[in-house]
DNA sequence: GACACAAACGAACGATCGTTCTATAAATGC
DNA sequence: GCATTTATAGAACGATCGTTCGTTTGTGTC
C-alpha cells in the first residue's frame, strides 16, 4: 500500500468512528483534518469533494460489517446455527467495530431516506444488500430443515431488521441494560413460531 | 391567541415538516426564515437560540403524536381493540401528520443517541414516555383478559417498537409496498403468542 | 545529483451559519 | 388618539463551511 492509500484510509477510520457519533451528513472537513492533525486541502485532496467522502464512509461501513458480521457467521453451517450466530454478532458489531456512537448505516439511512441522491443511493444499496443476505440465510435454514417450509423468509428477515432497530435505540437512547436479553428473546419467539415442530418419537 | 403566538406557532408548522426532511439538527434559521418569508432576526426573536428551536420542534413532535397516534386509540375500549389501534395509528401517524420525511422523533433519536445534551434529553423524554403509554396499553389488555396473564408487557412493548422502526425505513429507504401489511402481519403474530388461548366448548 | 511525480500545506475565496444590535412598524391598552 | 409594549426588519459580526489555487515538501528513478 502506498503512502497515499494510506494516510486515505486513516482518514477513512477517523472518518468512520467521527460519524459513527455526529452522523455522516455532520461530518466536517475542517474537524477532520483536526483530528488527523493534516491541513483542510491535503486532506480534501484524497476525495476530491465531501461527498465523495462521505461515500467512502458509507462504503467503508459496509465492508466492514461484511467482515465483522456476515463472513464469522458464514462459517457456521447452515440453518439455525448460522442464523442465531449473524443475530449474535449483529448485536454485537457496534461494539466490534470502532463505532462508539452506534451504527453508522442505521443513522444514515434515517438521514438520507428522503433526500434523494447519490448518499441515499448508496444507503440504499447496503440496506437492501443486507436483507438480501438475512433472506437468503432464512431460506437456508428452511432447506436446511431447520424451519418450516412454508416459511416467509422476506418476513422474518423484516422482522430480524426491526429487533435489530428496536435493540439499539433502547440501548443508546433509553439506556436499557435489558435490551439485548429482549433481542434474544424477540429473536427465539420468532424461530420457534417458524420451527419445524418437534416430532413425537 | 395573539399575533406573537400565532406567527410562533405557524414558525414551529414549517420547522416541523422541515425537520422531518433534513432533520432536527438539519434546521437552518436562514432557510427557515426564507420560507415563512420572515428576516432571520424576527424569526430567531421568538426562540432566543435555535437549540430553543429544535427543542420547540421536538416538543411540538410529542404533542401531536399524542394527538394522532395515542389519543383516538384511547377511545376504544381497553384491551385488543386499543392495542390495534394504537399500531394502525402509529403505522398511519406520519401520512397523517405534515411528515413528507418520515417520523421526526425517530429520526431525532438516531441523531442525538450519543450528544449528549437538552435534545437529547428531550428525545429521550419523549421516547420514554411513548413506551410507558405502550407497556400501560399491554397490560390492560392482560387485565382485559386479551392477553395472557404471564405476559411480558415491556417485551410487548419493546417488539412493538421493533415492527414500527423496520416498517418505516422498509417503507422510506427501500420503497418497498408490503412493508405495512408486513407489519400487520408481525403484530399479529406479537399477539397470537401471547393470546389467551381459545377455550373449547 | 537531476528529474518527475505524488502528497501535503497555507492562504484565501465566497457562502452560509447562528447571533447581536439598533431602528422602524404594528399591535395593544387606556 | 395617544402611549406603550410587542413584533419584525435590516445590517453587520465573527465563525465555520466546502472548495480552489499556487507552492513546498517528500519519494522514488534514471
Amino acid at each position: 500500500m502506498g503512502k497515499g492509500e494510506h494516510t486515505r484510509q486513516a482518514i477513512l477510520d477517523e472518518a468512520f468512528s467521527l460519524a459513527s457519533c455526529v452522523g455522516v451528513s455532520g461530518l466536517s472537513i475542517g474537524i477532520l483534518a483536526e483530528r488527523t492533525k493534516m491541513s483542510k486541502s491535503g486532506l480534501f485532496a484524497h476525495f476530491g469533494s465531501k461527498e465523495e467522502l462521505q461515500l467512502a464512509v458509507l462504503r467503508e461501513a459496509q465492508q466492514r460489517f461484511a467482515e465483522v458480521v456476515l463472513r464469522p457467521a458464514f462459517r457456521q453451517p447452515r440453518g439455525l446455527r448460522r442464523l442465531r450466530a449473524v443475530v449474535v454478532n449483529w448485536l454485537d458489531w457496534t461494539r466490534e467495530a470502532n463505532l462508539p456512537g452506534g451504527c453508522v448505516i442505521n443513522a444514515a439511512a434515517a438521514e438520507f431516506d428522503d433526500q434523494p441522491g447519490p448518499l441515499r443511493d448508496e444507503v440504499r444499496r447496503g440496506l437492501t444488500a443486507l436483507r438480501r443476505s438475512l433472506v437468503e440465510t432464512v431460506v437456508k435454514a428452511v432447506v436446511a430443515g431447520d424451519l418450516r417450509p412454508d416459511t416467509d423468509a422476506e418476513q422474518f428477515a423484516f422482522e430480524m431488521e426491526g429487533i435489530y432497530q428496536v435493540t439499539q435505540q433502547s440501548r443508546r437512547l433509553l439506556n436499557d441494560p435489558d435490551a439485548d436479553r429482549r433481542a434474544l428473546v424477540a429473536f427465539d419467539r420468532l424461530v420457534r413460531d417458524y420451527a419445524v415442530p418437534i416430532e413425537k418419537e
